[in-house]
DNA sequence: GCCATATTCAAGAACTTTCGCGAATATGCG
DNA sequence: CGCATATTCGCGAAAGTTCTTGAATATGGC
């Protein structure tokens, strides 16, 4: 306390490295690579190979990036034999990734102009929590996940039913023509569910999109089931 | 939609700009000094030679500083004369560092080293808003606000008292001995609060720190009053 | 018009990040 | 043990970031 005083230098020093500290996770996020690594380990645990499939790199830079993430605690690694399986490191992360990309979406316009070339003019869909559970509260809604099982395994809504892409399109899903579908998929930069509902209009059925996925879900405090 | 099916590689570009697009913002806030005028900005408006000062850079470096943050839509500025009056952007502004503060904290120990090789072991204090909320609806404890009149002025927990470290020095502040006192300054990495709660031991008086600022508690949706 | 001042710009040196490539390590299995 | 496979490491080239320095721009007052 008394030695807080007498020097203005080691004041500074401490500050820089607390601040220096604290950017080590922007940092950690400040590359695309990695923030799609995220949202892929934000649906569940994955290895190494498959992420780097998933995300179009090699392995080993896909692993270099994950060691990355794993440095400032954004995600977990679970050692099985040869493999390593990372996924996200909790809750905490997904708060942060939905603060940036609330800020990224309403601040700077390219992220909104990347966004509409890539899904075209969508129509917006649910997007809040709130509207979800609203819409959730009818009887006569379905809440279907469009994304691959072992996604739907690992984390989904409550209640919501396991409907891939590739079964809803060889008609696997079970639709009654009584209900009215909402869709979810990874989150708000995966097509999943836009696709999805476009096969299920395309059959005549009211579908919806929900614009968040399971990691949202959480984020915003909200509970998810597993299978098994 | 068709498109969308045809090409491996389009889908891949724009994932990959989107992303991008969505990195720019951590990118921004990647750096300690940034992080710091951006802690200072949330506070009050400023110019660029007032953060300049402040955080102990040059003003042509606070300047190139700036305008990154301003790139990515995190602070705005207003020109008024000769003079840039640049402030933090908004709420969504808040809860990203609010939320990037929680993920350094619990998962990189050194900023957690950092903050304790700085304060040195301080009590914790209270952290939390519903904590906050508790402490304040006690009509026998009074909100002091510690940073400097400024601050205070452009914006202050409901019902809190300036109280700048100088002026409480001076005993300029009436710090009657029935009250219970809870001291507030920037945020959780600023020590006015810190050093106000020893000043007010030292002559007796019963004082606790509260380890949020302004912008920490608009963050989580109060509001703030300010003067004039 | 001219000066003082606030801010921004431009160029360059030091440093860091990214990514491909090939090699190294480590685990499990026959 | 020897081999196949998953992951990590090390190196080097290209690109990006940061900070300093000195100059340029722009505003308001005399």
């Amino acid at each position: 306390m008394a030695e807080r005083r007498t020097s203005g230098s080691r004041k500074r020093r401490f500050k820089d490295e607390l601040y220096a500290a604290v950017a080590r996770v922007p940092a950690a996020l400040a590359n695309g690579h990695r923030l799609e690594l995220l949202d892929l380990l934000s649906q569940r645990p994955r290895t190494v190979q498959d992420v780097a499939a998933e995300a179009g790199i090699t392995v080993a830079n896909a692993s270099q990036h994950l060691q990355v993430l794993a440095r400032c605690g954004l995600v977990a690694v679970e050692r099985r034999g040869t493999f390593a399986h990372y996924r996200a490191a909790g809750p905490a992360v997904y708060r942060l990734l939905v603060e940036l990309r609330a800020v990224a979406e309403s601040a700077d316009a390219s992220v909104a102009d990347a966004e509409q070339a890539y899904f075209g003019p969508r129509e917006p869909g649910i997007r809040t929590i709130d509207g979800a559970r609203d819409a959730l509260a009818d009887a006569h809604t379905a809440l279907l996940d469009a994304r691959p099982r072992e996604e739907y395994e690992a984390a989904h809504l409550p209640g919501a039913i396991s409907a891939p892409l590739d079964a809803l399109r060889s008609g696997k899903v079970a639709l009654p023509r009584s209900k009215q579908y909402v869709v979810y998929c990874r989150g708000p930069y995966c097509v999943f569910a836009d696709e999805a509902v476009a096969l299920l209009r395309e059959r005549g059925l009211d579908a919806r999109r929900l614009s968040l996925g399971p990691a949202e879900w959480v984020a915003a405090g909200g509970d998810v089931q597993r299978v098994g």
